[in-house]
DNA sequence: TGCAGTGTTGCTTC
DNA sequence: CGAAGCAACACTGC
């Protein structure tokens, strides 16, 4: 689930911990979690001192004193978690609650670094030069920029064609939103998942660009949100999930009171859930 | 019990 | 070329 407010939490919840550490060693259980290889992975990680953390996207960099990078892509279920030692015999970290699922350990002079992923879909990836890797460079704008300009997000909708849920969710065109929060967004917006790119009026179109604003800010407040797998590092919970207002809530009355009941539908491989009578 | 559904991405197919 | 479908994996909930 980590979309770009857990992502930011877990950045900012790790800086102080890990900047200045040196990876002492690496540890997996699963190859194929790494880029280009494993083996590539370990000989460029381990002895180097991790010199910054950062985000782009839902992509977590840490930049090394070789001045190469890794790269950590959750995806759907992975959680980076920090603590003081790891439990061999539970698989769990130490201050953090049991977890079975811990795939990529890095040791650290002080502390580890430990991937949970119970899909086992993370990407873990070492990069010499980050600016030539295709899947970063192609990344979109970050939308709490001072550069995602109204401006901005006008062209970027200019340039797309197809239902609006579609372009909020495609990485190349803004980075970061994913399935809960372009419900959310649409939702705040009053803008129906379904509707054209191309036929948006003038001021849904201002009105959708400070939802997604709003929206992701209020997120990042709230440490993210934890529908089921999201852990900060420190193995707690984000608080979002409560104020979410149609994300997984078919069925229920609108929140707005309009006196539409939350639907939800597929399309696109996913499902979209809004209130068909508020959202046009 | 069984099967649809799950936060993401990228590959294949048409 | 773009759009759509599906696979990667393991678990939850109806």
């Amino acid at each position: 689930m980590p979309e770009l407010p857990e992502v930011e939490t877990t950045v900012s919840e790790l800086r102080s911990r890990i900047i200045g550490r040196k990876i002492l060693k690496v540890w997996t259980d699963t190859k194929k979690l790494f880029k280009p290889d494993f083996l590539t992975f370990k000989k460029g990680a381990t002895g180097q001192t991790i010199k910054e953390i950062s985000r782009r996207g839902k992509n977590i960099i840490l930049k090394l004193s070789s001045g190469k990078y890794i790269l950590v892509h959750q995806k759907m279920t992975g959680s980076l978690l920090y603590g003081s030692e790891i439990n061999p015999v539970r698989n769990a970290i130490s201050n953090g609650v049991k977890n079975p699922y811990i795939h990529f350990i890095l040791y650290l002079d002080k502390g580890i670094l430990a991937l949970s992923d119970l899909r086992k879909f993370a990407k873990v990836a070492f990069i010499p030069d980050l600016k030539a890797y295709p899947d970063y460079q192609k990344l979109g704008p970050e939308p709490l920029s001072r550069e995602f300009t109204f401006g901005k997000f006008k062209e970027i909708l200019k340039k797309s064609s197809g239902k609006i849920k579609k372009v909020l969710l495609d990485q190349n065109k803004i980075a970061g939103i994913g399935n809960i929060y372009s419900d959310e967004i649409l939702f705040e917006a009053r803008v129906s998942p379904l509707r054209e790119t191309q036929k948006l009026k003038a001021k849904e179109t201002k009105i959708l660009y400070s939802a997604i604003k709003k929206i992701l800010t209020k997120a990042i407040k709230a440490k993210g949100t934890s529908v089921s797998d999201y852990r900060r590092p420190s193995g707690e919970k984000g608080n979002f999930a409560k104020f979410l207002k149609v994300y997984r809530r078919e069925g229920e009355p609108c929140p707005r009171k309009c006196g539409g009941k939350v639907q939800r539908l597929k399309f696109g491989g996913r499902s979209a859930h809004f209130c068909p009578r508020c959202q046009k």
